[in-house]
DNA sequence: CGAGAAAACTGGTCTGACCACTTGACCTCC
DNA sequence: GGAGGTCAAGTGGTCAGACCAGTTTTCTCG
């Protein structure tokens, strides 16, 4: 089975600021130290100020820089600044190794909103047909995406009607979308056990939010200890 | 006490980029539909087309917009796509009245991550010297800012050892800081409430995560009712 | 009617100039 | 010596119009 992905000739604007990012993040570019100056980049990287310039503004909008008319362009404390949308960058470290801390964190995170959003789900969801019908579609879809229990997680957080946990949820997703079929192997487990969604999504149907907190928790705790098992494997 | 803030001249890069925003998140622009062209833009908001990719390569990284290479750039569908950063845009509607909706998911949400940080801290961190000087200093000082229980959960979240938490709290904190004096106000409650304070220190120092959690939502539910409180008052 | 070429879009980059703001050196005047 | 002002150099912000590189539509021709 060979897949052929497509190039991806990123743009100049796309190259130089990955450049700059990586720079950042593997501390080259320390919090506080300024930029060089668009011209010197322009220069130095051999493209022109525009490029430079959009480059500057995605860093800037991600919170990695501080951009002051008239004054020098600053890199910024991105463990103060920035927010959850860098979490994809964090994944693989500067010599492309894998960060196991950021990957715990991941699920740590994955099991704290799941669990909250089954209770809140819980509270405020009528009709759990949906629910149901998505545990029943699982496993059965030819892609990893679909496979994967994206479907019943979007349910979930949008039956809690809790923006704070979509926005995140959607920040999560791109972390490790890039690795979805790793992903889902790693997960099978989590996913096979249908017993473990039915709990969840009979506490919700009887609007009992403890009893949803828990049983998701405990669906998602399945996921959080494989991959941890997992990351000890890799140190091997 | 006459305060002067400083005038915000944005650039026309921002203006446009606010502008554009604004009509995503109001659905004048729905999902998936094309974005007018770059030199359509230009001629229709009498600026460079430099400006107007400016602001449209931070749309884009963002997750508000699709750019592609020869093609129109589309809107894309925010509650999918766009990560917690999109938070602070969402507060305001487009009248600019409060979106209670939004408020109570950032309220709930600061009470799961706040609780579960609490118990990954119990299991983490070792010396609570410096979460009891943070207490004790509470509403000592002069600004809202420094006033607020930032620094508490600055300590917390850091010794969570979970960078998504820690990505999450920037985020949220972004998203209130506008506002930062009247949520003094209406957390003054919770702040003033040591006691939940030092449960939570307690539980962490015997590293029992489970007293750490409950004890940080105990604490933290104070607020959240008080802004429930709130918003139930401004309704009327 | 369908395939393929051509034209007309779209975004991406280049050029070089000028405007607006901040900084710091220097200089004056108490 | 210190407080204030002036000025030049450096920084980011914007402008203009041109050309390159893809995509989409249109039109032509078999």
């Amino acid at each position: 089975m060979s897949t052929f992905a497509p190039v991806d000739r990123r743009s100049f604007s796309s190259a130089v600021f990955e450049q700059i990012l990586a720079q950042i993040l593997d501390g080259s570019l320390g919090p506080g130290s300024p930029l060089p100056s668009e011209r010197t980049l322009t220069s130095e990287l051999g493209v022109t100020r525009q490029v430079v310039r959009e480059a500057l503004q995605r860093l800037d909008q991600l919170g990695l820089v501080e951009i002051r008319h008239g004054g020098s362009t600053r890199v910024q404390d991105y463990r103060v600044r920035a927010g959850l949308d860098l979490l994809p960058r964090l994944f693989r470290r500067a010599d492309g190794s894998l960060d196991h801390e950021v990957v715990r964190s991941v699920m740590e995170m994955r099991q704290a909103i799941g669990a909250d959003a089954a209770a809140l789900c819980a509270t405020r969801m009528d009709d759990t047909a949906a629910l149901r019908e998505a545990v029943a579609g699982l496993g059965a879809g030819g892609d990893p995406a679909t496979d994967l229990d994206s479907l019943f997680w979007d349910l979930v957080i949008d039956g809690s009607r809790n923006i704070c946990y979509r926005l995140s949820l959607n920040a999560l997703r791109q972390a490790y979308q890039p690795a979805a079929a790793l992903v889902g192997r790693i997960l099978a487990g989590e996913l096979a056990d249908r017993a473990r969604y039915e709990a969840v999504i009979d506490a919700i149907d009887t609007h009992d939010a403890e009893a949803a907190r828990s049983a998701a928790a405990e669906l998602l705790a399945v996921g959080t200890a494989a991959v941890g098992a997992f990351l000890a494997g890799e140190d091997r």
